[in-house]
DNA sequence: GCAAGGTC
C-alpha cells in the first residue's frame, strides 16, 4: 500500500484535519522532537487505498541568515550586507530538529499533501517542506504527480473535505514573494541597524539602549508614537465659549440644553449671543422627535481586537495578552488565538461553545434565556480563510484560571455571548428649543432593550433621566443662560489600542507580529508604557524619528512599507520577476543607506542635545594597563568601560553591577581588575576589562571573566580556583567565588549554579591537589576558632567538597550529592574533575611548574 | 548583538 505524507502548518491543525479526514479513526503518536504529532489512518487517494500520516511543522522551517562570518560586526562594513554578504537558510529552530523529523517521516512515501495555511507565507513554508522532503520520498512513476496542495479556507467538514477532492499545485510565485521579503528584511534591517548601533554607541554614553535597531515594521511603529508626541509639543491651546442654557420644566426640574453654534472662538461674538438670548424669558420647543435605534452587538473576535481590548480594558500588554491567550488555548479554554477572521463559517456550532456557558456563576441566566428563546446569528463579519473568531471552548471560573488569565477569558467569552445576542436598542429623544434668536437641543436616550448590553455593561447606553414629554409650540421658563470660558486642550499620548488600529490600518506587520513589534520599540528603550497603556516616546525614540525625518522621512513613513508589499506582490502573481524586483529594491535602498551615512552629522545634532560624549560620562572606576590613567565607567547600556586617553572601549557583561577589584592587576596585560556580581543569587567573579574582550588564550570565549581564564598561574583564573565539573550542566566548572567570604560559595561559571560551602571559615584555598575518588580540587579550610565545627580543636581542614564526610555535612550541594558518582550508582560521568585540565586527559595532573603549563595551553 | 515572519 503506497503512502500519503500530509503536513499541515502546525500541530492543532494537523490534528484537526486529521480527525475530519479520518473521520475520528486514526492513531496518534508524537514525532521525535516532542512537538509534532503524526496521525495515521488508511483510506483512498486517487482511487486506489492508501496509508495517510498527516504531521506538522511549527511555522517556518527555515530562517535566513548572512553566512557566519558576516555576523562579525566589527570585521564587516555594513554597507556590505547590501549585495556581497551572501545569505544562506538555516534550520529556524534547530531545537525542534524539523528537517530530521520530516525526512523521518517522509521516508519512503510516495504522494505528498501540502496543508500550510492558504497565505503567501504558508506557500513559502510549502517549498521549505518539499526542500526537506522529496530527496527521501519514493520516486515517482514515470510522469506521475507526487506533490500536492490543498487549499481550504475554514477548518470545517465540508471545506476540508472540498480541499482533498480539489487538490492543485503549490504556488512558486507566492513562495518567492516571501523570499523577496526576507532578504529585503534582513539586508535592510541588520544594514542599519548594525551601522546606526556602531556609530551613536561609539560616540555617547547615556544612550541607555544596547541596539539602535531600524527595521521596515518597528520603525513606522515608532514613528506613528512621535508623530503623536510632535502634535502635543506644538499644541497651542485656543480660549473658546460656549453658551449654555437652563430651562425649567412642568416638574419643578431644570433641564440643561447644548447650543447648536456649539462654540465661537471669539469673545465678543459669544457675548453678543450672550446679551441677544438673556433678554428672552422663554423657550419655545421648535421640534421634537424620537428615533429607534439600535446599538450593534460586536463582531466576533479575532486577535488584533482581542489585543486591543486587552491593552485598553484590562491593561494588558499585547505580547502579555497573546501569551495568556496561548495559555488558555492550549489548556483548551479557547479556541485558536491567532486569527484575523471576524466571521463565523455557516456550518459553526455556536450552540455548542454556548451550552457550555450555560451553569456559569456569572452569566448563566443571560446564556438559557438566549438557549431557550434562540440565539441571534452574528453578524457578517471578515473571512481571511485562517481560522474561526475567538471562541470559549470550555466553561471556567475565577478559581480554576487566575488572576489574568481569568480576566481575558471573561472578557472572550462575554464578547462570544455579545456576538449571539440582540442589538441593543434604544429610544432617541431630540427636543428642538430657540431662545430668542438661538437655537438650543436636548438630547435623551431610553432603552429598550439592552440586548447585548446586558452581558457587555460597559457598552450599555447611559442611564439618563427622561426628556419631558412636550410638543410645537410649547414654552418654557428659562432658568438661566451663562457663557462658559474653555479652552482646547492636546492630545494625549499615543495609546496602545491606537497603535496598534494604526498598525492594522497601514499594514505594519501582522496580527501574530504587531505585539513583537511594540514590545521591541520598549525594550530598545524608544517609548515607555505609561499609565493607561500610553505609550511615551523616549528622547533617544524622538531623536532617531526627527533624524529621519531630516534625512529621509521614508526611512520612518508607513508608506515605504506598503511600496515594498505592492512589488513583492507583482513576484506572487507572477507579473514580476523576483530577482528583479529584489535588485531593485535592495538597490534604491541602498542608495539610501549611503545618503543616511553620509548625513548622520544631521541626526548627531540632534543626538548631542540629549546625549553626552563618551569622554564626558561616567565615573572613573579602573586603571587603563596601557595609559595607567583612570577608565570611566558608563552605567548605560550596555555599560563599559571607556579609557578617554587610548578612545577605548571595554565592554562589561551586563546586568550585574561592577566594582573596583581591591586594585589588583591582570598580570597578563596589567589592566586593574573588576568584580562583577549579581544581584540575585549572590554570584560575582573578578574580571579583566581587557581579557574579557580580548581573550588571551584560545579556550577562553569573549565577554567571560577570570573564572573562565585558563592562565596557568594568576591567582585568579579558573586554573586555580576552579573545583570540579558543574553539577547541572555539561561544559561549566564549579569555580570558588574569593570574595564570597564569611560565607563561602563556589559558582559555576557557564550556568547559573551557584552553591553554599563554609561558613564561618576567616580562609578557603583551592588546593593543587584532587581527590582520589572523583578527581575534583581539594579545598584547604581554616575555620575561625570559635565557630569551628571540626572535632576538638582543630580549625583546618584538607578535603573533597563531594566526598569528604566532613565537608559533606557543611557543604549545601544538595544537588551536586544526588549526581555525585557515590550516590548515583554506576554513572555515565567518569569523575568529576575540575575542568581545568585540558578535556580528553582524565587524570592528567596539573602541571608544576609554570613553562610547561604554559606550554601545555599555547599547543 | 541585527529584520520580520511563522509558531511553542
Amino acid at each position: 500500500m503506497k503512502t500519503v505524507l500530509m503536513v499541515a502548518e502546525k500541530p492543532s491543525l494537523a490534528q484537526s484535519i486529521a480527525r475530519i479526514l479520518s473521520r475520528g479513526s486514526m492513531s496518534s503518536h508524537k514525532g521525535l522532537n516532542g512537538t509534532c504529532s503524526v496521525h495515521e489512518y488508511t483510506g483512498t487517494f486517487a482511487g486506489q487505498p492508501v496509508h495517510f500520516k498527516m504531521t506538522s511543522v511549527c511555522g517556518h522551517v527555515m530562517t535566513l541568515d548572512f553566512l557566519g562570518k558576516y555576523n562579525k560586526w566589527d570585521k564587516v562594513d555594513p554597507a556590505e550586507l547590501f549585495s556581497q554578504a551572501p545569505t544562506e537558510k538555516k534550520e529556524a529552530n534547530p531545537k525542534l530538529n524539523m528537517v530530521k523529523f520530516l525526512q523521518v517521516e517522509g521516508k519512503g512515501c510516495d504522494y505528498i499533501v501540502l496543508w500550510l495555511d492558504c497565505d503567501k507565507e504558508g506557500e513559502n513554508i510549502c517549498f521549505e517542506v518539499l526542500d526537506a522532503v522529496l530527496p527521501v520520498m519514493n520516486q515517482a512513476h514515470g510522469s506521475e504527480k507526487t506533490v500536492f496542495r490543498a487549499r481550504f479556507s475554514s477548518i470545517t467538514d465540508t471545506d476540508i473535505c472540498n480541499a482533498m477532492a480539489h487538490l492543485g499545485e503549490p504556488d512558486h510565485n507566492e513562495a518567492l514573494s516571501v523570499d523577496a521579503r526576507q532578504e529585503l528584511d534582513l539586508r535592510i534591517g541588520c544594514a542599519f541597524t548594525r551601522f546606526q548601533t556602531k556609530y551613536f554607541q561609539g560616540k555617547y554614553g547615556d544612550l541607555d539602549s544596547s541596539l539602535i535597531s531600524f527595521g521596515p515594521c518597528q520603525t513606522p511603529t515608532l514613528g506613528f508614537c512621535v508623530e503623536r508626541h510632535d502634535k502635543i509639543q506644538s499644541f497651542k491651546p485656543e480660549t473658546y465659549w460656549v453658551l449654555q442654557a437652563k430651562v425649567n420644566t412642568d416638574q419643578d426640574r431644570s433641564l440643561l440644553l447644548d447650543w447648536d453654534r456649539v462654540r465661537v472662538f471669539d469673545r465678543e461674538i459669544a457675548q453678543m449671543f450672550l446679551n441677544m438670548t438673556k433678554l428672552e424669558k422663554k423657550a419655545q420647543v421648535e421640534a421634537t422627535s424620537k428615533k429607534e435605534k439600535a446599538k450593534q452587538r460586536p463582531l466576533a473576535l479575532n486577535t488584533v481586537e482581542m489585543l486591543r481590548v486587552a491593552s485598553s480594558a484590562l491593561g494588558m500588554g499585547p505580547q502579555h495578552a497573546m501569551q495568556t491567550a496561548e495559555r488558555l488555548y492550549t489548556q483548551g479554554y479557547i479556541s485558536y488565538p491567532r486569527t484575523e477572521t471576524t466571521h463565523y463559517p455557516e456550518s459553526f456550532d455556536l450552540k455548542g461553545p454556548l451550552r457550555q456557558q450555560a451553569n456559569h456563576p456569572y452569566w448563566a441566566d443571560t446564556v438559557k434565556q438566549l438557549l431557550a428563546e434562540g440565539i441571534n446569528r452574528p453578524r457578517k463579519g471578515h473571512d481571511a480563510g485562517d481560522h474561526p473568531p475567538i471562541t470559549p471552548m470550555r466553561s471556567a471560573t475565577e478559581a480554576e484560571l487566575g488572576g489574568e488569565a481569568w480576566r481575558l477569558y471573561e472578557y472572550i467569552t462575554r464578547h462570544f455571548i455579545a456576538t449571539v445576542s440582540h442589538d441593543c436598542r434604544y429610544l432617541q429623544s431630540t427636543i428642538s428649543f430657540r431662545i430668542g434668536p438661538e437655537r438650543f437641543t436636548c438630547m435623551g436616550k431610553t432603552v429598550i432593550s439592552p440586548g447585548f448590553t446586558e452581558i457587555m455593561p460597559w457598552q450599555s447606553v447611559p442611564l439618563e433621566e427622561s426628556l419631558p414629554t412636550c410638543q410645537k409650540g410649547d414654552t418654557f421658563a428659562v432658568g438661566e443662560v451663562k457663557m462658559l470660558e474653555k479652552q482646547t486642550s492636546p492630545p494625549d499620548y499615543l495609546t496602545e489600542a491606537e497603535l496598534i488600529t494604526l498598525m492594522e490600518k497601514h499594514g505594519i506587520g501582522t496580527d501574530a507580529s504587531i505585539p513583537v513589534h511594540i514590545n521591541n520599540i520598549c525594550q530598545r528603550n524608544y517609548v515607555v508604557v505609561e499609565s493607561g497603556r500610553r505609550l511615551k516616546p523616549t528622547n533617544l525614540g524622538i531623536v532617531l524619528v526627527h533624524g529621519y525625518y531630516k534625512i529621509d522621512a521614508e526611512l520612518v513613513l508607513p508608506t515605504i512599507r506598503s511600496a515594498v508589499e505592492k512589488q513583492l506582490n507583482l513576484i506572487a502573481q507572477g507579473k514580476a520577476d523576483y530577482r528583479q524586483v529584489l535588485g531593485h529594491t535592495l538597490d534604491i535602498f541602498k542608495r539610501k543607506f549611503h545618503y543616511f551615512v553620509d548625513s548622520i552629522a544631521g541626526m548627531d545634532e540632534l543626538m548631542e542635545v540629549s546625549f553626552s560624549p563618551l569622554a564626558a560620562t561616567g565615573k572613573p572606576l579602573s586603571r587603563c594597563g596601557k595609559c595607567h590613567r583612570f577608565m570611566k565607567y558608563i552605567q548605560a547600556k550596555p555599560s563599559r568601560l571607556h579609557c578617554s586617553h587610548c578612545d577605548e572601549t571595554y565592554t562589561l557583561p551586563q546586568n550585574g553591577t561592577i566594582k573596583l577589584y581591591k586594585e589588583l592587576r591582570c598580570p597578563l596585560d596589567d589592566f586593574e581588575l573588576v568584580l562583577w556580581s549579581s544581584g540575585s543569587r549572590g554570584k560575582s567573579y573578578p574580571l579583566c576589562p581587557y581579557c574579557s574582550n580580548h581573550p588571551p588564550f584560545r579556550d577562553m570565549k569573549k565577554g567571560t571573566g577570570c573564572n573562565e581564564c585558563t592562565h596557568p598561574t594568576c591567582q585568579h583564573s579558573l586554573s586555580m580556583l576552579g573545583i570540579g565539573q558543574c553539577v547541572e550542566c555539561e561544559s561549566g566548572v564549579l569555580v570558588l567565588d574569593p570574595t564570597s567570604g564569611p560565607k563561602w560559595r563556589v559558582a559555576c561559571n557557564r550556568c547559573n549554579v551557584v552553591a553554599h560551602c563554609f561558613e564561618n571559615a576567616h580562609r578557603v584555598r583551592v588546593s593543587s591537589d584532587t581527590c582520589g575518588a572523583c578527581e575534583a580540587a581539594l579545598l584547604d579550610v581554616d575555620f575561625n576558632k570559635a565557630k569551628s565545627p571540626l572535632p576538638g580543636d582543630a580549625t583546618q581542614h584538607v578535603g573533597c567538597v563531594f566526598c569528604d564526610p566532613i565537608f559533606q555535612e557543611l557543604v549545601e550541594l544538595k544537588h551536586a550529592a544526588s549526581c555525585h558518582p557515590m550516590h548515583r550508582g554506576p554513572g555515565r560521568r567518569q569523575g568529576r574533575g575540575r575542568g581545568r585540565r585540558p578535556a580528553g586527559k582524565p587524570g592528567a595532573r596539573r602541571p608544576k611548574d609554570k613553562m610547561s603549563a604554559l606550554a601545555a595551553y599555547f599547543v
